[in-house]
DNA sequence: CCGAACTCGGAGTGCGATTGTCCGAGTATG
DNA sequence: CATACTCGGACAATCGCACTCCGAGTTCGG
């Protein structure tokens, strides 16, 4: 897994603490968890590209999340970072070797590719069940009353 | 993820259709398939050290399953080849930035960590709970006869 | 109306992991 | 005891990820 998805889960719930109709620059982001400007820009395109975040461009620009946090999941971000390609990739070896017959005799998938796709299913369906909401709720009650007082703090310098 | 976990899972089947007294070499399980007889071996080196296969040396030696087809699962497999660290890493870049406060202050695990590795834990719950007698009875049962036939023919030819 | 400064966007680079290959050490056989 | 066949680890090529930089576009201030 990419070290991108990490950062762009971070930067979503960050993105879900500033007013609905504010925005903040990527390199304010990034400054935030203290991450490559440059970089971080780059995964922030594919969250644009995947309609997760929505970029303004010009002198006050920046980004801001495109829909309510409630209704983006975490799944969507991962998907969007990382490309909605499965992991496990069946090549269908077993119609390839001396013991294969013609192709139309292999009628349902592979039993093992079954599997694995199930597993990706129940992984995604973890992912899907948690929204950036959710994650930000949890920090807001967690978390030191001190680093909550310095996040309001950023949030007031860096917002737009 | 990784090619090698489809060759290890396939070969782990194959292997569990030999008599459990017997064993099949490196480059007749890589033929089966049609796969690269070098790299395969490698992968096999990998389920050897992980204790799923047991290699027999020398001049009639090869490799065979080091426990019964019924006490293998999925997950054995891929972890084995494809280690057993976590896809996703946790850097704690929320203890990173000018919002971070002392350590002592993040006592529980970051809440986006949790969710990630909750969805592989689900992941593997999957893959844990079919085994390698499973897919063989699944493939002893599915596929076409002249398909198993050529297999057995196969197997009484290179089995040792 | 115009200049300027700040923003995003895509093109370009270095590195680590995975893929793939080879030859040597070891062992049961005849 | 010689041999032929096996596994085992050491050795390159390739691909994707991590990272950076500069140009196009837009808004703000004069």
């Amino acid at each position: 897994m990419g070290q991108g998805v990490e950062w762009a889960v971070h930067t979503c719930v960050l993105l879900a603490a500033v007013p609905p109709d504010r925005g903040m620059a990527a390199a304010k982001l990034a400054e935030f968890h203290d991450l490559p400007p440059a970089y971080l820009a780059k995964q922030l395109q594919g969250l644009a590209a995947a309609g997760i975040v929505r970029s303004v461009p010009g002198r006050r620009g920046g980004y801001r999340l495109a829909h309510p946090a409630a209704e983006v999941t975490v799944l969507d971000v991962v998907r969007a970072v990382e490309g909605s390609a499965p992991a496990f990739r069946c090549t269908e070896i077993r119609q390839q070797g001396p013991a294969a017959v013609g192709r139309a005799h292999y009628r349902q998938p592979c039993g093992i590719a079954r599997v694995m796709w199930d597993a990706e299913a129940a992984w995604r369906e973890v992912l899907a069940a948690t929204t950036v909401q959710d994650l930000l709720v949890e920090v807001a009650t967690t978390a030191a009353p001190v680093a909550i007082r310095r996040t309001t703090d950023f949030l007031q310098e860096a917002a737009r």
